[in-house]
DNA sequence: GAGAATCGTTACAACGTTGTACCTTGAACT
DNA sequence: AGTTCAAGGTACAACGTTGTAACGATTCTC
């Protein structure tokens, strides 16, 4: 049905390793069979399968980028800007969603697809430390997002600690006192507990006692935990008078729950978000929130890689990617 | 450097194709066989080839789902829907963003992967009809979300004209009569030429005419380019008193512009989307909007790529999902 | 003008897998 | 005892591609 290498040297008349050469452009051919074999490609509509190609050298052209949802516009976002990043080195991305299973996340760095990828990026949020001896050998990986592993793996992330840390020194600044973090999960080495560090850090530095009523949990990162969230810490007898939220979804559902509750925000409750996505700046109001560089993510991901590819199992790189505090009317407009 | 299935049968102390046998679960194998090559597999930590497999067996395994752009909430919820239904059926599924871009759909439905997948679903704006022919036979080939191109291939979708006929006319029985359309395209054959004749069909339908002037552009469905498309209208000298936008991020960009010239929605001017993205149920206001079945779509799209490559190429089906409009803030409580 | 160097092309093997055909073994029938 | 039969296993070829080695033809060198 498809055309084949053989179809096209049989219509050129040639053999089919001269197709194979044209197609490569290498080495030395005439141009009279170059031109010839072009015309049976364009007749034959050939196109190489890429399968048997990858099969012969051993490359495959593929990477793998697991994200835990594609419906969080950060991720999809970020997913965008690898393949872009990915295709500039003539890569191909394969997506894959782990929902935040350490199971599904397992199953990509030891398995999933491994003979057809060359490399594999993952963004983790259940995997353990010791997982990573799981890892498929040979194949480089590099996690995105997640530092608190201190695996001997490749890194790309922001130092969240920081960013948390700035996020709450600017409620601070604004002359916030009973500041909430929304958004903590459980596990010593998610992201959640970097940027509770990071927010603790910041009271502690600022003076201030860490109030243990007003950290709330998040199932999932999500508008409706958001909402959730933030309906628990607006029922507290003390509530807050500003609120970091551990993502932009996270926030924008504490936006929604404010506003039910018919409360103004910045003035009777800031609010600020984590992720940079779009949606925040049409929010209301427009969120103020900690943006990190999402294209110098995708682009220091995809340069791991070729390097890990190019120089073998060199010792493992840590890329800290910069960030940018936004503000917004979320937080803007509150004078103290 | 990774394990083979000769290296497994050196093992196993068996023939290749004895463990091939075991892997796929085939035919006769006696017991004592089946745990000895199990636990060379589980030593040597053995992974199919999936690209060797591919070349031996024809079929893939892989889809490719090409749809605009990721950051667009809608195709990010689409794609993880398709990917779950895909995966039901074994499948993997290959992601592009083709950016809208003719260019880019043509290679996508000609060529890009051919090899590698076993059928293609493609998400078209830039298309014309006359590419169709472009597209590389023996492949399946299924369109989203677009109708007009109305060539032999299989296509799912939901009525968009009956459905901006029912976006419209839920804005006339608030009592609107002032009602723009934001998000016009040119060429008649895309989705937005569908959704502006459902828009005139349910005005002329309650006795009004069309204004020119209320059918604003928009080069892109973005967020922006809805914010940018909303001033104009608000600019007019007779201003709209209810738009109808073709997406919900342009949607939810003009109730930004509304905002910032202080206007009330829906009191002073009345908001309805199109597409249902999770993000309209946390806008201020609650963004009304046409909610197509994403699920369904999803599931009709993998179910037709399923018939086509056990049929043969049968008759081109054309599947129609429904839809709901829900009723929120951005038009609810309109009073007249 | 004989040998060497270069260009252009080709046949062959191999990548890892599975379908086909065949072989072996043992048991169940006449 | 001879025949049939099925289960269990194997060897081989093939999928489409490219690297290697080798070959024929031309040109260059002294």
């Amino acid at each position: 049905m498809v055309a084949t290498l053989k179809d096209v040297a049989a219509r050129a008349g040639v053999s089919v390793k001269t197709v194979s050469n044209v197609v490569n452009g290498y080495s030395f051919v005439t141009e009279d069979n170059r031109r010839r074999v072009q015309e049976a490609i364009d007749l034959l509509g050939y196109v190489p399968n890429i399968g048997a190609r990858n099969l012969r050298k051993g490359r495959t052209g593929f990477l793998t980028l697991a994200v835990p949802e594609l419906a969080n516009p950060y991720f999809a976002e970020l997913c965008g800007l690898v393949m872009n990043a990915a295709a500039e080195h003539d890569w191909t991305v394969l997506i894959e969603q782990t929902g935040g299973v350490r199971e599904r996340e397992l199953t990509v760095i030891n398995a999933a697809h491994r003979s057809l990828v060359d490399a594999i990026i993952l963004s983790p949020i259940g995997l353990q430390p010791t997982d990573l001896a799981e890892a498929a050998p040979g194949t480089p990986l590099v996690l995105l997002g997640e530092r608190a592993l201190s695996a001997p793996v490749h890194h790309v992330a922001i130092d969240n600690v920081a960013a948390a840390s700035a996020a709450t020194r600017h409620l601070l600044d604004l002359g916030h006192r009973r500041i909430a973090a929304l958004g903590d999960q459980p596990g010593p080495h998610g992201t959640a507990a970097l940027r509770l560090r990071g927010y603790q850090s910041a009271l502690q530095a600022a003076g201030l006692s860490v109030d243990p009523a007003l950290i709330v949990p998040a199932a999932a990162y999500s508008r409706a935990e958001g909402t959730a969230a933030m309906r628990r810490l607006l029922s507290l007898a003390d509530p807050p008078d500003a609120v970091f939220c551990f993502n932009d979804m996270l926030a924008v559902g504490a936006l929604s729950a404010a506003r039910d509750r018919g409360l103004r925000v910045p003035e009777d409750v800031a609010v600020v978000g984590f992720d940079g996505v779009d949606e925040g700046n049409y929010s209301a109001p427009r969120l103020t929130t900690i943006a990190p560089d999402k294209a110098a993510i995708a682009e220091a991901a995809v340069g791991l890689v070729r390097a890990a590819l190019q120089d073998g199992a060199g010792q493992p790189q840590d890329v800290v990617t910069p960030f940018t505090l936004i503000t917004r009317e979320s937080t803007r407009s509150f004078a103290h």
